[in-house]
DNA sequence: ATGGATGCAAATGATTTGCAAAAGG
DNA sequence: CCTTTTGCAAATCATTTGCATCCAT
């Protein structure tokens, strides 16, 4: 990610980085990243190992743990916590655009923020200062343009 | 947070937030604001309650648990995961610069990001959108102005 | 053959919750 | 008084880990 959007990475690619870290192409694996390169939008691990059992996969959730663990260290896959709450994690293949989000405290509903600001003022900050930019992942939270609104309204009934 | 960063609140508008919302004031709650009010750096929650213990406070870790999902539905305290592994959530009074970090992949070391260009960026855009932004939070990782040097002086020597 | 990988079940660790006792307004 | 709040301990829940077995290489 020196400047432009990192690339999705083939299947040749990424095992051959399995292979040159010493790592085994088991079945389990395979079908995960596959898996993966099909299902671009980010997914939790319950979902992905649920997808897996779908398709003839023969693995355990600790397994799916393990291996999106592994793949995250080689960089084929991408974690975050995309909700407020950040329960849970989610993972995708690596190489689509970053995405923020706002989370409207009035209604709950998740906004897209439209990410060329966030990603652009973060490139430059990084360029400027030599730095290396992997990953951003940013979380908002406020009121969105409903919302908003209503609140304006409302501050004309003052309370105390 | 319309255009400007929000002030920290004092004693009286704290006490006043809690009652006009039909909370009661009790010694634990007034506690702990006073510790967070003092203490202005983001502290976990076990940290926040063996502060509490030393100063006189007779609690427990719900209880400073419950207070703070409290403090922060009433806008008077900030929870953040500052940590990229976002193992346990940080808590401090509201009204403070809003930070954000880079973690380096290579140390390990947390970089702070200048948070001008970042919020600058988040409030025009909310602005334009008709968004009340209430809270900013982003996660970096990457490499640290040394580790990227480091790593491109090695890019002479090619692996594969 | 053999060290890495898997599956299962049990462990972890931050946070939450049920409930009876305590106490604020 | 009466409802909220507290403290304790047990429950949650995503994720991790120990260990015996299995299987890529």
């Amino acid at each position: 990610m020196s400047d432009r959007i990192p690339t999705v990475p083939t299947p040749e690619e990424a095992e051959a980085l399995l292979r040159n870290a010493g790592h085994r192409l088991t079945p389990q694996r395979l079908l995960l990243l596959d898996l993966l390169r099909t299902h671009k939008t980010f997914l939790d691990a319950e979902q992905i190992y649920e997808l897996a059992l779908k398709h003839e996969g023969d693995t355990s959730l600790a397994t799916v743990y393990r291996s999106l663990q592994l793949f995250v260290e080689l960089g084929l896959v991408e974690a975050r916590y995309l909700d407020p709450e950040h329960k849970r994690e989610y993972y995708r293949i690596t190489g689509g655009l970053e995405y923020h989000y706002l989370t409207c405290r009035g209604c709950g509903k998740m906004v897209p923020v439209d990410p060329e600001i966030i990603q652009e003022a973060a490139l430059s900050w990084a360029r400027e200062h030599g730095i290396t930019l992997l990953t951003a992942h940013a979380c908002y939270t406020g009121y969105c343009p409903e919302c908003t609104r209503r609140r304006e309204k409302n501050r004309s009934s003052r309370s105390s």
